[in-house]
DNA sequence: CGTGCTGTTGAGGACGATCAATGACGGTGG
DNA sequence: CCACCGTCATTGATCGTCCTCAACAGCACG
């Protein structure tokens, strides 16, 4: 775990950075406003809560390094996980835009990460002041919003194989977005049903299949995708909706493909 | 179709200033930036489209009266309903905040409807001036997203009686907040099944099973709901995500009784 | 009085959940 | 070094929910 020991310089700043870029904030002047407000915090293990069920703060978090999810608990106790967070990424948004958010929302680890903050109070003033940031803020909650209607949409009526696909495309893309390269995705099967909306048991078996068509590596219980054009011609999966330019290309290939059936 | 033939004044945008107020926007002079630019457009009959897939435009819109709904077509040719939406609501700010807004996306007319518009340029004039009028549309995408959310996680595990249950929920509650008194649902068992991620033969069925449970009118085939206490236990719907402090009361009560279970 | 849309009913079958048990692996403490 | 434990992955068997197909009924419309 180099990030909780790492002195909080601005390399850790990295992909929150990247993140502000992609939507939309070019240069410094526009970036320093916000920049200037985060707080580096110490570190998280992972399995820990990130923001708890039933709590309220002060600040905005932001996750720096590491995987997340927001979800949420249900009566049974089950966790229905409805995204994953990436370093950069806002963790708690709608606390701050939202005057009566839902309480029940919480941000869980999924690995060790890190995450600084960003008083509410620095972040009203910065956005009053500068009308581009608070449309990138805006942007990214409405990415956000993209991300769900999408999922909406493959968890209705999918089977579980373009379901799983649909979300492991996602996490790919979002990955390539954040430019984190490691070609394992750290992430448990008990995680993916829990996003999929799915059993384990069920998932398992899906991801037999995917091993089978030779989408993902055979060897271990990694997740690790190995032929990237298969997995988006079985998940259907069409990027658009992530409004991340920059990535299409790699993309669009398989899509113009898939889509002329 | 009274809505088509009634002359552009200020009455039509009732339930505009209305979703405003509940967006933050309290006073006259915060409001009046962005009433001014709406400029009122003829009625649309249902079954046609509001905003077209694959097509864009200069101006927001905005829906004056009647229910739309945001949905997307896929391959097979069905569709998938993402959310409905009511008098008052933006059909399309995704289209105007992102940079490369889904094409697939489109809004359809569910009843007849009548628009406004705003021209992108003005809005984006009055936007860079009002902070309030930012913060306010930015908690409109909030709020969209927050109904995203909710329907995600009661699509992925949820039975269909409880997903249909807690789909007419949401729609009451932001019938409510439109000022709908209506007690007749306008919505077909298709609408609702194509909402619902279900098929149009099982949503029947529920129908049934709620008609049996006294939840819905027996007598028609209109959608009435007759017990609403019922259908939120049934849904075990909690209002909370909605983001509406003046609705809840209206809901609270039944909630806590069901958490305690 | 047809035609089209919506609602209703029945039968058969597929997909995925659940339950239960076993394996594989890493970490911990003796 | 090994025994133990917890977490995650895997397997088999059974069962229930919901889909699909197909047909028909009711109603509104021209």
């Amino acid at each position: 775990m180099a990030a909780l020991t790492k002195p909080p310089d601005a390399g850790v700043l990295g992909a929150f950075i990247a993140k502000l870029r992609n939507l939309g904030l070019d240069d410094a002047k526009e970036l320093q406003p916000l920049l200037g407000l985060v707080k580096v915090k110490r570190g998280i293990i992972r399995g820990e809560d990130i923001l708890s069920p039933y709590s309220s703060s002060k600040h905005l978090t932001v996750l720096l390094t590491g995987i997340a999810c927001l979800y949420k608990r249900l009566e049974d106790g089950s966790r229905q996980i409805c995204t994953f967070q990436y370093s950069g990424d806002f963790c708690d948004l709608h606390r701050h835009v939202l005057r009566n958010p839902d309480p029940g929302l919480a941000v869980g680890a999924l690995s060790d990460c890190s995450v600084g903050t960003i008083c509410y109070k620095d972040l009203d003033r910065a956005l009053e002041q500068h009308p581009k940031l608070s449309l990138a803020l805006w942007r990214s909650t409405m990415l956000e919003a993209s991300i769900f209607r999408e999922r909406l949409l493959h968890l209705s009526r999918r089977p579980a194989l373009e379901r799983v696909a649909h979300l492991l495309c996602e996490q790919l893309a979002r990955r390539d977005a954040a430019d984190i390269s490691d070609a394992i995705i750290p992430l448990t099967q008990i995680d993916l049903a829990d996003a999929a909306g799915l059993s384990v048991v069920h998932v398992n078996r899906t991801f037999q299949e995917l091993r089978k068509l030779g989408v993902l590596s055979e060897n271990g219980r990694a997740i690790e995708v190995v032929n990237r054009k298969e997995l988006v011609d079985v998940a259907k999966f069409d990027p658009r909706y992530l409004d991340m330019p920059k990535l299409l290309f790699q993309w669009q290939v398989h899509i113009e493909g898939a889509v002329v059936d």
